[in-house]
DNA sequence: CGGTATATTGACTCCACTCAACACCAGTGG
DNA sequence: CCACTGGTGTTGAGTGGAGTCAATATACCG
């Protein structure tokens, strides 16, 4: 038997919630086969190894970009010089819209991927040609939009496991999954940036979790969740009602005075 | 001599930074005049005294605003049945986007503001049609997508006087300004929400910003930045070397070690 | 296998949340 | 004019949880 070669096709991929349509699941193809052709003619593929920078923040932007594969994280450097993550991408995904032609944040492949590199001065020709696929793109800003707004529902929860959790669940809907596993393709400390606690607050809500049996991580790029209800409340809000502590904390020194009931 | 009238023309408008051009200042409109009346052909001008709900999330959605005067928070719901406001919208803001054919938050005017209608199938047309104004609505979610961010970037701070100096900036940036006072138009708790702190924190930030003689609020709803320099140094990061303590904390009972010295 | 980066756990401090009281203003009605 | 009211904002303690510093453990990659 002749090795059997894994033929790929490579081809723009724009998925997201249309304005009306009534998609059954989420998210959708946005693309006809006609635009994706289109795009696919202006564009060319890329292909990044784990820890490339795709770009840089401040640097002359004439591209955007259709994620394929993979996973790659967009950030910007803080004026204190620590940097934030704004955001991961999945495939499906657009980014590098400039501002002024530069970009205003940096993109990294966070896993080896794949990209469609489109000249944006050629994207501008084909959408003044092609109307529709700009309803399309439009639609795909807004799905984003919506994950911009999670990400923000995350940061203003401000309980470590909450965010954690929401994190989780996050990476449950948009990431890839199989069975009942989920992919967690970023360190540990990436993830914390971008649900904006430390790595070490993280580390301590990830084995909270765990020692709850809420959730159990089978490596350190893969996980399930055990328990769907606690783990729902979890992300839903308030309802920690004492996952698990670490150790009872049977008073060290101090006298505990007004035990919480707080119901 | 008639009666003299005051005709404001009420027409679209939409500001951004372009994607390429080199504008002067930041934000500019980014409709032609061509684009503006065919926007205006398909949409109806609407008036929100303040406190009124333009839509509910959930709701049937059949078209998206675009804000002309005042100022407009949208919202959602969270499963705890507390409410996140995701943004505030000014003038040549865009909301309204619906995902499925409903809306995903709700939208309240915050004062008196006026708005234009526009049904989104017209607009779907009108797109089709007119490609160049896909273009333009697409640029403007990517603006808006980096106003996102920044509420992100200001969620990700952890001290309740960084996110304050944060706010006020934006509201000077985004917001209208007069002279050197600039607008404060939400109430204290929709800020409050919006930054993610509670009502207390962030009156507390705004009392030491005050006797640091940092801002002035001339009313409630009117600051004027008076030390511009310390002023950035807060919404550039962590330079917060007591800025102004109610007391000078003398000491109460704990000696204290170990200065931090982090360069 | 060794060396480095990454991740976990522990101890301690500090800041923001919580609860609570009070100040301020507008509108209402005597 | 004043008291009453509710909404809104300020100020005051006390507590808890996340940041910080530090040591250890584990994974990653040559």
């Amino acid at each position: 038997m002749p090795t059997r070669r894994f033929q790929v096709t490579i081809e723009p991929r724009l998925s997201g919630v249309p304005f009306l349509d009534r998609s059954r699941g989420k998210a959708v193809s946005l693309l006809s086969a006609d635009e994706t052709s289109a795009l696919a003619a202006i564009g060319t593929v890329v292909q990044w190894p784990k820890g490339t920078v795709a770009y840089r923040a401040k640097g002359a932007a004439d591209c955007v970009y259709n994620l394929v594969q993979g996973v790659v994280k967009t950030y910007e450097i803080l004026p204190d010089d620590s940097t934030s993550i704004s955001g991961f991408h999945f495939a499906g995904d657009l980014f590098g819209l400039a501002e002024q032609g530069h970009y205003v944040e940096s993109a990294e492949a966070v896993i080896p991927s794949v990209a469609f590199r489109i000249p944006i001065d050629a994207l501008d020709a084909l959408l003044t040609r092609n109307g529709s696929l700009g309803v399309r793109l439009l639609c795909k800003a807004a799905d984003q939009q919506r994950n911009d707004r999670r990400h923000a529902r995350i940061l203003v929860r401000n309980d470590a496991l909450g965010r954690f959790a929401m994190f989780l669940n996050l990476l449950q809907e948009l990431g890839p999954q199989r069975a009942n596993v989920t992919y967690f393709p970023m360190s540990r400390g990436d993830a914390a940036q971008f649900i904006g606690i430390t790595l070490e607050a993280m580390s301590r809500a990830s084995s909270a979790l765990e020692r709850a049996r809420v959730v159990r991580f089978v490596d350190r790029h893969h996980f399930q969740v055990l328990d769907r209800e606690r783990f729902d409340q979890l992300v839903a809000g308030a309802y920690h009602p004492t996952v698990g502590r670490a150790k009872p904390r049977a008073v060290p020194g101090a006298p505990r005075k007004r035990t919480k009931q707080k119901q």
